[in-house]
DNA sequence: ACCTTATGTGTAACCGGTTACACACTAACC
DNA sequence: GGTTAGTGTGTAACCGGTTACACATAAGGT
């Protein structure tokens, strides 16, 4: 690899002045800057992030933290993430936590100890982490909230009582509804939005606790509703997975889907649409979030003024055919 | 941020023996060793990997090239990845290429820039790319082949005739077999696969080829095969995703899986064993080869004698309920 | 007692960039 | 003509680690 003395020696003039070409700054003669282009041309130079880094004492990577890559709903975040920071030169440093925060506590110091200038989290655990508060870097939740960080998120109570308002409103009269895994926040907003809706109506309801969202465990949540409470009739799932899963396994009851049993998921993650019947679902724009996350992120990097630090994207119904028609 | 300066004048000793506590090489006496370590906790003091990176000219971390994290084939490969780096202290630095030239060399020069020790890499393109071979470092193709670089992919030409020979033997007499996209070479082998074992047989069979792996299209390729081959009773699918719009386009015009039509899927992605009916398909092992990807990369690193640089890994039938019993 | 080897520690060069500062030259102004 | 501002370029310090080398001391062998 050629380092910046090559081409300065290449070019005859000293290394200040490949790198005030390089960065575009400070005087250089047409003539000069000529030459250091063409011996930059000739051997090929590209210079070396590190060195840069490490002087400057920051890079241009970012850390995205995500809870695990694998669950059909971070893909599109993380791509959203990916494609606008890559668009503003940035690149991405990547770390699954699963929730844990022994893990996520690991990311962070490796984020840090690769100068990172800024990093994107969907972390549960803001507030026990002295670290995100020690660390003095730009730091923006995604899909989580709190009072304290900068956040782009989308409105999970809303989304709660959205479905909820959907099922009734379809004629659905002993409604389940799903509580997903206690430590995942958005999982509650969306769960408390319904219940809340359902409090308001005369409609009865039951809940039903789950403490994952893997596909692995999903049939099993599914087996379990049907077996607790046999006559329901309008099932709000934690998420699209656990709710194929209700689907699958009404079916297999051999339920009719949507005349004996609605369904209603949440997130409308790509396969919603694929499931049979089309899974019915409060959709959460993914990607968007991510690229406005990312966008919010570079703000903050760049110090801009009068930054909205909070963003709340909104929720979505996607009627399919999981719920009745009209 | 402390620095090792601040760390040795805490603990009274040089920067050298510092770092010698750090690596644990060289010679340290008991007592001083003792007193570092002191300091080190005391000042919350954690290296900086850039610094370390720009002498040693190497970092730890891995470049990861994906066509696109999206589909939901490739999050189960970057996990395995992910869980196999990362036990072993490396991090990844993560790109889509939208299997696009510019976005892979652009990629492939940040990962040279910011000394990445390796990089693992699920490209098309490596044949034209100069940039490949004059790279310098360890480079692990996943999910691809070529013959000059060490691999890790599954077996697409058994994989095809698998699934060939699966619909066959389950009584389908008017195949289509769907051609992926022309540049994915995966999907040209286990294409050849099935054309090459259908040949052998007197069963009839067509072919039909798409241009793309996405959700968007999957539909439009759906209703296309059943318009252009009403009478087909077996199909078999470039993906699973192509598979599953198969299938619900199938049942949209009444037909029944798998009496009328047999499906088979390629990949086993997760949502395959939700769609309903659970579609059978061949099954790569995605996580798995992640993981032996980056295990192959990390030997190649260390400089490990006789190492396997081509690992295949075997391809399964998994019998769902798109193909007949028995 | 003398030489060798093992142990322990510090000094300073080095990795490859960036930039403060010094210096030289030109043009413009009064 | 002398001062000043603007332009162009080089020297060297610096970022925060790692390590070659020098040096000192202690232990062991003959």
């Amino acid at each position: 690899m050629a380092t910046i003395k090559d081409v300065a020696s290449e070019a005859g003039v000293s290394v200040a002045t490949v790198s005030r070409v390089l960065n575009d700054n400070g005087y250089v003669g047409a003539e000069t800057r000529k030459k250091v282009m063409g011996a930059i041309e000739k051997l090929n130079y590209s210079p070396n992030e590190v060195a840069r880094s490490l002087y400057k004492r920051e890079s241009r990577l970012i850390g995205l933290l995500l809870p695990d890559i694998t669950n059909p709903y971070f893909p599109q975040l993380a791509r959203g993430v990916e494609d606008e920071v890559s668009e503003a030169g940035f690149r991405l440093l990547l770390g699954n936590s699963d929730e844990n925060i022994q893990k996520e506590l690991d990311y962070i110091q490796t984020f840090v100890q690769n100068n990172v200038v800024g990093m994107i989290s969907a972390t549960n655990h803001v507030e026990h982490d002295q670290l995100y508060s020690e660390l003095n870097l730009p730091l923006v939740l995604l899909d989580r909230t709190t009072e304290n960080y900068p956040a782009v998120y989308a409105d999970g109570r809303k989304g709660g009582r959205l479905a909820a308002k959907t099922l009734v409103e379809k004629g659905a009269k002993r409604i389940t509804v799903m509580k997903g895994p206690a430590h995942v926040k958005p999982a509650q907003d969306r769960f408390r939005g319904a219940v809340e809706y359902l409090s308001g109506t005369d409609v009865d309801f039951t809940v039903m606790s789950t403490t994952s969202f893997s596909f692995e465990d999903a049939k099993g949540w599914a087996e379990e509703l049907f077996a607790t409470y046999p006559d329901t009739d309008g099932v709000i799932a934690s998420n699209d997975i656990v709710g194929i899963a209700i689907l699958h396994e009404a079916l297999r009851l051999g339920k009719k889907i949507p005349e004996d049993v609605q369904i209603i998921g949440y997130d409308d993650i790509p396969q919603s649409s694929l499931s049979y019947p089309a899974l019915s679902t409060i959709r959460q724009p993914a990607y968007e979030m991510g690229r406005q996350a990312a966008a919010l992120l570079i703000k903050l990097i760049k110090k801009e003024k009068d930054i909205d630090t909070t963003v709340q994207l909104p929720v979505e119904l996607i009627q399919r055919n999981t719920t009745r028609k009209g």
